[in-house]
RNA sequence: GCCCCCAUCGUUCAGCGGCCUAGGACGCCUGCCUUUCACGCAGGUAACACGGGUUCAAAUCCCGUUGGGGGUACCA
């Protein structure tokens, strides 16, 4: 049997990391065990789905090499869940209800749920009606689940949940019930927030007829640094953002495995096809796992190196700009395998190639004192303005004269020299880029700086 | 409150009864390389939440405690 998995947001907000990673193991699932990736669009609630933000999900998905095969929209199937819903309510294994949420909360108080009062009322379809399951009274609906082992609920603790909306629209429950049978679904892989609608969905898919259940996987929640699901509102988190700030898709697609489950050997940054090679849902940790950016950075770091320095070039150009606008492409080409050693994320690349393609930045104070305090800097900078007319305006010949100059004085003149024209302490290389410069540019700065002491 | 789940270095993954004086990675610290930074290289730091069992033997199995999380909607 081929296996047939999905991955269902809701067109709420934009593709996050949670969601991401659950995309991400089902399409490795997928690929893996040659089956067949469904994206479906968990659009049931008009109020909250927005229509163009599907576009935003398929975008994200494609950022991150997540390919699907087939692809279904929720809000072109209401009459199937429609039909489903009515149908259970002939044949009594649903029912109409009248009762107003306040009228609940009067009845049961805060902390319980709804208490079965309509069962047998015999309710008309009409204003504020909703439709209920009817829950069974004893027993117990559970599930073996791949990562977390046997789950069960007694049914004595499921509620008469709704299943149709007082508008007339059937809740997800029934939605997801009837397309994960209906599309032949073998299994379910999804957040740990779901497990507790799980019981329902099984309610609800026997209901209708089903032998069997999908095979259920419930992934661990990604969590912030307080160990709280990561939430679209307070934490950062849109797989968007990550593209725009630089990051490489594979990199966070690599990344995002290494939450929740780890290859056997160690060996955690490796290309995509060993992974789904070494990938089992078996294996997955069921602990939550904090989504940590300084470990998604050095991943970024060690993808950025990887690259060819073509590739690099081709691919991180759109970042690589000054505020006068693009840089020039044969500059940038040179630059590059500098670039590419220091930048663990594209967005970086600006400020690292400021002092060479947009004029001399702003000197960091603190730097600037630590390094031009000296006792020998004057005579350094001196020197080499002296020297800097004449000089042959290569990289060779600038290293020559600069180290020249500390050599004469005993001192260290690099530092002093990059903080000059760089106004950085830190950054690439300094004679090869320096050559790179105008020599009126150069003098300029260094007549600058030496006038600042 | 009720239901469900989780528990190994600061973080993450490994460990599925003996190979564990617990391993890898990130972070952090040291050193080497280098007249910057980064890269690279070599080291170091640091964990089985607690208490009971079971067993010849437990990080690994069971129970409890504690701690954390998720759910508890006419959202998904």
């Amino acid at each position: 049997m081929t296996t047939r998995v999905r991955f269902s947001p809701a067109p709420t907000g934009y593709l996050h990391v949670g969601g991401a990673r659950s995309a991400l193991f089902n399409w490795l699932f997928a690929r893996k065990s040659g089956g067949v990736f469904v994206l479906r669009i968990e659009d049931t609630d008009a109020d909250r789905s927005r229509p163009e933000l599907v576009d935003a999900i398929h975008n994200s998905l494609e950022w991150l090499g997540i390919d699907w095969d087939e692809e279904y929209r929720q809000s072109d199937r209401f009459e199937h869940y429609v039909a489903a819903a009515s149908e259970f309510v002939d044949r009594g294994l649903a029912y109409r209800c009248d009762c107003s949420q306040d009228d609940v909360k009067a009845r049961v108080g805060e902390n319980a749920g709804y208490d079965g009062h309509c069962r047998a009322r015999d309710v008309q379809p009409g204003t504020g009606v909703v439709v209920r399951f009817r829950t069974p009274d004893d027993g117990v609906t559970g599930w073996d689940d791949l990562v977390r082992g046997r789950v069960e609920f007694d049914n004595a603790t499921l509620e008469d949940f709704v299943i149709v909306r007082s508008s007339g629209v059937p809740m997800f429950h029934v939605a997801n019930a009837y397309d994960d049978l209906d599309m032949g679904i073998t299994h379910v892989v999804r957040g740990e927030d779901l497990v507790n609608t799980t019981p329902r969905v099984l309610l609800l898919r026997e209901a209708m007829g089903a032998e069997d259940h999908p095979t259920y996987a419930h992934l661990p929640l990604i969590v912030n640094e307080q160990r709280k699901k990561l939430s679209k509102r307070r934490d950062d988190v849109a797989v968007g953002d990550y593209a725009d700030r630089g990051y490489l898709p594979e990199a966070m697609r690599n990344y995002l495995l290494t939450l929740g489950w780890g290859p056997k050997d160690d060996v955690e940054i490796r290309p995509i096809g060993e992974l789904i090679e070494l990938f089992d849902l078996a294996d997955i940790n069921p602990a939550p796992a904090f989504f940590d950016i300084k470990k998604l950075d050095h991943f970024n770091g060690e993808y950025i190196r990887m690259l060819s320095v073509e590739e690099f070039v081709e691919r991180s150009r759109p970042f690589a700009s000054g505020p006068d606008g693009a840089v020039d492409p044969g500059l940038y080409q040179r630059l590059a395998p500098w670039v590419q050693e220091r930048a663990r994320r594209y967005e970086e690349i600006p400020a690292l190639i400021e002092w060479v393609v947009s004029g001399p930045p702003e000197p960091v104070e603190k730097d600037w004192r630590k390094v031009m305090g000296k006792e020998a800097v004057p005579e350094i900078l001196d020197r080499i303005i002296e020297r800097i007319d004449t000089v042959e305006w290569t990289s060779d010949a600038l290293s020559e004269l600069i180290l020249g100059v500390g050599e004469e004085l005993g001192a260290k003149s690099q530092l002093p020299a990059r903080m000059a024209i760089t106004g950085r302490r830190s950054g690439l290389p300094l004679f090869e880029p320096m050559a790179e410069l105008e020599r009126d540019d150069v003098r300029t700065r260094l007549k600058t700086a030496r006038g600042r002491l």
